[in-house]
DNA sequence: CGAGAATTTGACTGCCTTCAATTCTGGTGG
DNA sequence: CCACCAGAATTGAAGGCAGTCAAATTCTCG
């Protein structure tokens, strides 16, 4: 194993970025990604930020509870969000030496950091860099999808879409409880929340889920939001 | 080096994917990406398919000359442009083991393809890895940039953030041949060819770029363009 | 030069946004 | 335990931007 995971971040880390409680033990992770002695374990607060766009790349990231997401803010106040990452994903891979995009946590979340300071410290070790170039490869595969869905879709395909995505990323069958707002979805999708908030709506009515309350999703008819999904 | 990419793809490679000629020669490429024996020269003849939507994953590919697209076909016939690919760019990972996306070859093209099966089969040798991932992580930005793109912009946003990226990445200063049709930009904003066509004519009259053919653009005012990006 | 494709332009429609108001929800303090 | 409050979510009405349909024009290539 590369000497590189094992190392502990500047404790500066914490403070600087946002973080409002570090843990101090170096847990051990499930190791799927990297394998051996971890990296350091970190928890925050819903909407606190992990990252910030500019930030320089210390660290690639595992989810171990909670919601994370990252997004982009644009010059006229608009908010975009890339993607969201539930328990097990990972985060913060990036190409230059400077995060392009901003990290902030949905819901309490808690994370791992592994040490990584881009292409040119691929670990050493042939078994922990071919997990993280797949984790890369994932990654990409994941913006693409995401391009796909944000290009030329009505609201309706959009949000069918994203219900599905969310469901089959749930330990559950079918139900979901989001840990996003409106706000939040509408920013993944490229909509607004009122339109978010009909279409939720609108598939209530049609019965295809059913909403017990604004963040619990309970999916009817998966085959009707398959369809809609197109 | 590793063995790996001094392999010649098999014959019947060709014939399958569309290929409309093979140049048996095995070109000793520019060595960025893949230093060393290098990969099978290719020729493609404009809108020839390069590998389809569910093809196994043999090889990436690097482009010599010309330009190629990477697409997806949705059931509702409609087609999603998910890059488009000049000189030098290196195109063609998967995550699994099988295309997610088509290429296809928007002019005429020549490309470099070098043997590789996924995330599984990283070179043994070091460096090539490194620049492996690295353009790996490189096609993650360019996602992550054409999920913003799509998300929530005006026709006037995309079709000027199109324009720049184009001119950026095109040898001269203020002036492009655009390789691709409308319907190519469009597929690829998120667009019709009509309001792709309109944009372009309003930023004509504006006298932000100048059109004296179809698909030879020249910026005259780069600034008004940044600004319509936005 | 002519045929067909690509592009441009025009008129109208529809979906999503915007603006505005109301309802719901979760958390706090009396 | 309940009333209250602030933020989140929903619903409604009207307008705008991009899509659709249609036609004219330009370009390309045999």
């Amino acid at each position: 194993m590369s000497a590189s995971f094992s190392l502990a971040l500047d404790q500066s880390f914490d403070t600087r970025r946002g973080a409002r409680q570090a843990w101090a033990e170096t847990a051990r992770g499930p190791a799927e990604v990297a394998p051996g002695p971890g990296g350091q374990a970190l928890h925050f607060l819903a909407d606190s930020e992990i990252f910030a766009d500019g930030d320089e790349c210390v660290s690639f990231y595992r989810v171990v509870s909670g919601v994370v997401r990252t997004c982009k803010f644009r010059s006229d106040g608009r908010r975009q969000i890339d993607a969201f990452y539930l328990p097990g994903d990972v985060f913060g891979f990036e190409a230059g030496a400077r995060h392009a995009l901003c990290a902030e946590a949905v819901s309490e979340a808690s994370v791992i950091a592994y040490r990584w300071r881009g292409a040119d410290s691929l670990p050493v070790d042939d078994r922990a860099a071919q997990q993280l170039f797949a984790a890369a490869l994932h990654e990409l595969r994941r913006a693409q999808d995401h391009s796909l869905l944000l290009g030329r879709r009505s609201a309706f395909q959009k949000v069918a879409a994203f219900l599905i995505d969310m469901i089959e990323r749930s330990p559950y069958e079918d139900s979901v409880e989001l840990a996003m707002s409106r706000q939040d979805i509408a920013d993944y999708l490229g909509l607004t929340i009122e339109t978010v908030s009909r279409t939720l709506s609108q598939f209530e009515r049609e019965e295809a889920i059913a909403l017990p309350s604004a963040r619990r999703v309970r999916v009817l008819d998966r085959a009707a939001l398959r369809h809609a999904a197109a």
